[in-house]
RNA sequence: GGCUUCAUAGUUCAAUGGAUAGAAUGUAGGUUUCCGGUACCUAAGAUGAAGGUUCGAUUCCUUCUGAGGCUACCA
């Protein structure tokens, strides 16, 4: 007989961030596992239960069909006698039901005290022990030849999530950013500015220098296009005028020229891709991104070139007549694929490969994550064989997160032809709305401008960063520019809400004069809705924990909104600073101030500010 | 063509092989004179098609249909 004395003492010697609704089940399931021996004997290891679905009494449900044969019952009478093994041998079930084959558990009062009293505990510190491990994190990888759009958002709000995320979960994290500033496309930009600017500048044109780069990026696409048209009337075919429009090859001449170092060519380059990052940095404070290091392909695509004749050398690669060198990845179910043109500039995966290996230089991570969109699945796995041919110390532990493209009600994105949402339109379209209303509702009365600004802000942001982190990484996503502007239901600002609302009662309670409890008797009456929360609340750092393990924020944002919901619907039903008995107004205190600092915090890995006041 | 990902209420998203497939939004109705109504409650509404494996399939396998991505000496 587990008695509960035994339970709380169990529960005293397990360090304070053990996962409280685990150690629930690590009991049950002790107690099936000797019902199982005893009862059938069945010696069965690694036993499953499931969340009770809520249409059915009960938190915990235990799956018997797959134990019919053995135990040579019908499934409804081996989870009538194992029901009634564990309610005789495990005091902390209240009660169990048997429908059909599921055998749900109902725990009594005091196993979710207890539990109460162990989240309090946990609930000075969320984040998980320090696993030691460190771990690489690769995102944002902006071209300098254009403002960042909406894609850039999700894999933005997305990589600084899982940094916060990792670090939550007890990783020593290192955010890097990768910016792609040479190439031919930064090329593209440059020689359009150089035929058609006249020399404007970002102070002269009023436009931010991002966007006075992406101006002229588009404006060499138009160009080019032209060009292909005259060659397709004179007769030329498309694809050969595709490669022979005067203004690409000018381009191409300009890489070479680049990569030769041609004075000209880069001052022109270095003053552009300082307008570019001035223009950048401004973003990302808005977004509220961050990074330890950031990386110039500029810098690493010569160290490519060195891989890639160390791979020459050590037959890696191989140099096709024309002097364009490549890799053959037929044994691994793939192409051969070029790591170095025929006029020796190098390709993306080129500068890839020199990244890797500085990273590794630089930080000697093991684990090395890059976020970047799933239209390049094919180039990571193509990168991640050729590090294992040349067998690099960094080939292993690296993760391509493949998240989905963002689409537009109105179709697919594309920054050549101009057809994109803008990055910096669209988070000062968002705060300008709440902005709207809030003031509407007349939330802002009595704070300051700066104070509002602030609200607006966060607001605005929350309810942009939370509609793109909620929904799964790996799942493209429809972008519908109306409804992510709603703060009513699954969005942000609806948990910023529960949150500000928490706030308040609590500032209510010290104006009252109540101070909060930290351990609560064990004979006090729950209700099913204090239980619910309870529940939800003592799984906060398993969510982390596989939140960590999917690198996926969804996880926690389903959860925060879980939490709010669950609590909002117990503010609703019971009172909380008005109920008589003192206990049970401690204990309704209580479940508010940890469901605030459990959004707080699970907001605050999403990258979203929670305000005590909106 | 080859490889690959996806397909769930009107719409946007959920569901380690488990129960009557959950939410949100929209629609229709309602809420204690309430600790902040950006809240809460109720109702109707869905697994692309056909097979197979299984006690049990949204989930695994096959075929078909439809949509995306890759298949660039762009990044």
């Amino acid at each position: 007989m587990i008695q509960i004395g035994y339970l709380c003492c169990l529960l005293g010697i397990i360090k304070s961030n053990y996962f409280i609704m685990l150690l629930v089940q690590k009991q049950l399931i002790e107690a099936l596992q000797n019902g199982l021996s005893s009862l059938f004997q069945i010696q069965a290891n690694d036993l499953v239960l499931q969340e009770t679905k809520k249409e059915f009494e009960g938190s915990y449900t235990f799956v018997v069909f797959p134990f019919t044969k053995q135990a040579g019952l019908a499934p409804a009478a081996i989870a009538e006698k194992l029901g009634q093994f564990v309610l005789e041998n495990y005091s902390g079930v209240k009660k169990f039901q048997v429908v059909q084959g599921f055998l749900n558990f109902s725990f009594t009062d005091e196993v979710w005290l207890n539990a109460l009293n162990k989240i309090i505990q946990g609930s000075q510190k969320f984040s998980l022990d320090k696993k030691g491990e460190k771990v690489l994190i690769e995102y944002s990888s902006p071209n300098t030849n254009k403002p960042l759009h909406l894609g850039h958002l999700r894999n933005n709000f997305l990589g600084f999530s899982v940094a916060q995320i990792l670090e939550a979960a007890g990783y020593e994290v290192i955010k890097t950013n990768l910016v792609n500033d040479r190439g031919i496309h930064i090329c593209k930009s440059m020689l359009a500015y150089q035929l058609m600017s006249q020399g404007e500048t970002p102070e002269t044109s009023g436009l931010k220098g991002d966007h006075l780069v992406g101006k002229y990026y588009v404006a060499f696409d138009q160009l080019y296009k032209a060009e292909i048209d005259v060659l397709v009337k004179q007769g030329l075919d498309p694809e050969k005028a595709k490669k022979e429009a005067p203004i690409l090859l000018k381009a191409q001449d300009m890489l070479l020229a680049w990569e030769q170092g041609d004075q000209v060519v880069m001052d022109l380059w270095k003053t552009m891709n300082t307008w570019v990052f001035a223009g950048f940095e401004k973003s990302y404070a808005q977004m509220g991104v961050r990074f330890d290091k950031i990386y110039r392909e500029s810098n690493t695509y010569l160290l490519g070139k060195k891989l890639v004749d160390e791979g020459l050398k050590e037959g890696v690669f191989y140099q096709k007549e024309d002097q364009s060198v490549w890799i053959n990845l037929e044994d691994e179910g793939l192409d051969e694929k070029l790591v170095l043109r025929k006029d020796g500039t190098s390709v993306y995966i080129t500068q890839d490969m020199g990244t890797a290996q500085l990273k590794f230089e630089d930080f000697g991570a093991k684990k090395s994550i890059y976020v970047v969109g799933n239209e390049q699945d094919y180039h990571f796995e193509v990168l991640f064989h050729i590090l294992k041919k040349l067998n690099k110390p960094y080939s292993y532990g690296n993760f391509h997160l493949s998240y989905g493209m963002v689409d537009l009600p109105s179709g697919k994105m594309k920054s050549r032809e101009g057809t994109v949402v803008d990055a910096d339109d669209l988070m000062a379209e968002m705060v300008q709305t709440a902005k709207e209303r809030t003031m509407e509702l007349g939330k802002t009365d009595g704070f300051t401008e700066d104070a509002s600004n602030e609200l607006y802000q966060q607001l605005g942001m929350g309810a942009l960063k939370y509609f793109l982190l909620k929904v799964d990484p790996k799942k493209r996503m429809m972008f519908n520019p109306e409804e992510s502007i709603d703060f009513q239901g699954n969005t942000g600002p609806f948990i910023q809400y529960t949150h500000a609302r928490i706030c308040s009662i609590t500032r209510k309670s010290k104006e009252l004069g109540i101070e909060l409890v930290d351990t609560h008797a064990y004979n006090t009456e729950l209700s099913v809705t204090e239980i619910d929360l309870i529940y939800i609340l003592g799984q906060y750092k398993s969510i982390i924990e596989s939140a960590a393990e999917a690198f996926s924020p969804s996880l926690i944002a389903m959860y925060a909104y879980d939490v709010a919901k669950q609590f909002n619907k117990l503010y609703n039903e019971l009172s909380i600073l008005k109920e008589e008995d003192e206990n049970k107004r401690n204990i309704r205190l209580t479940l508010a101030d940890i469901t605030g600092k459990t959004i707080q915090h699970a907001f605050s890995l999403l990258g979203i500010v929670s305000p005590n006041k909106m």
